[in-house]
DNA sequence: ATCCTTTATGTAAATCCTGACATATGATAC
DNA sequence: GTATCATATGTCAGGATTTACATAAAGGAT
């Protein structure tokens, strides 16, 4: 079984989706740590059917295509079960801007600066964005956030993952930015390009 | 370009590597967020000799076996200083433990529990570890780390984000498993099982 | 009528990455 | 002698993922 498998396993076992349904809710990141496209959640669906996972039953619409919808087998909940307390076997971390800072010496420091503080900007509305979700979650899932075995305790931890990433990433950045610019950790204050017309 | 190959670049950007030093560069992760195989890095080496990017010239040694030595090209370095300040298009973060984490209602909380302390505990060692470089680093590198053109600083950076990062995954992981375990925010404080003989 | 969008489901080619297979040199240990 | 380890360089099969190709039904706009 592939992580991906578990990640629809996941999502089936809170509510009975198609593979449309599934595709948008993988766009918005499951969990908010992971994503798939459709062309390969469709062959997956497949897979995981083959093996006895899920089943489906054609839903048949009027103003719209019929659709298959899935649902979790008992088989499919428990190995979901199973897999969901197994250590992770530790993957690489790849972040591609990081990798950048590791050669930013190499450029100018006015165009790494612009870099960074894009970069600040895009974390720090993701995480406005799942500050909202979050206020949301606290003034109207109050009752159910006081179940650590609810599934809306289980969203709100990953909310809280993705808020911490989001708002670490965002420092760094501000960071990074602040010490080339010379504002925090920086030396040259003033390097007088482009100054005074 | 892929962008392992501007992981390379950027380390024979600071120094002459053969196949093997990178590999051994990419197991401890560049700047702490890439890393690679020798079965990905030797055919890259050689498609980047390809693109001109690199050269190699081969080391002759007597304890040892030869080995061929990489040299950045001028078109190489040029390469990778213009890919360095390019706003890297958003990859997806694909994280197990959250995606687990978003399916933990199912599971029974003592192993929830065991689960998230195990992984504070990977990630509290991680940061130790980032954080006895760091203290290295601020001491024995205290003037490249004043200039934010240095490779050094760059090194430094990416440091950073790592501390950022295991420190903020080890508190995320025991705000989880204190929540579970009714410490913090969590309710059931005993579930009484297996407990007085 | 035709175009565009959303819903809906698939396949195919290419890329990225891992794990396994494969080989060779020289040092050290037994 | 030979087994093992670190150095050193490669290939290959397969899995995971992305991008593009492909089709179709129904609605709304022009």
């Amino acid at each position: 079984m592939t992580t991906l498998g578990y990640a629809i396993l996941g999502l089936l076992s809170r509510e009975d989706l198609s593979g449309y349904d599934l595709t948008q809710r993988m766009k918005g990141r499951v969990g908010y740590f992971w994503s798939a496209r459709h062309s390969q959640i469709y062959p997956e669906l497949a897979r995981l059917e083959d093996g006895g996972y899920v089943t489906h039953s054609v839903v048949e619409q009027t103003e719209r295509p019929d659709k298959k919808v899935y649902e979790i087998t008992d088989e499919g909940l428990g190995a979901l079960k199973s897999w969901v307390t197994r250590s992770p076997e530790p993957r690489p971390i790849r972040d591609e801007l990081t990798l950048k800072t590791y050669s930013m010496w190499l450029a100018e420091p006015e165009e790494a600066v612009k870099l960074f503080r894009e970069e600040e900007l895009r974390h720090e509305e993701q995480l406005a964005h799942y500050e909202e979700i979050r206020a949301w979650m606290e003034s109207e899932r109050r009752e159910e956030l006081g179940r650590t075995d609810s599934p809306e305790f289980a969203t709100y931890a990953t909310l809280r993952r993705g808020i911490g990433y989001e708002r670490e990433y965002a420092e760094w950045c501000r960071w990074v930015a602040d010490s080339v610019d010379g504002r925090k950790a920086g030396e040259k204050k003033d390097r007088g390009e482009k100054r005074g017309g």
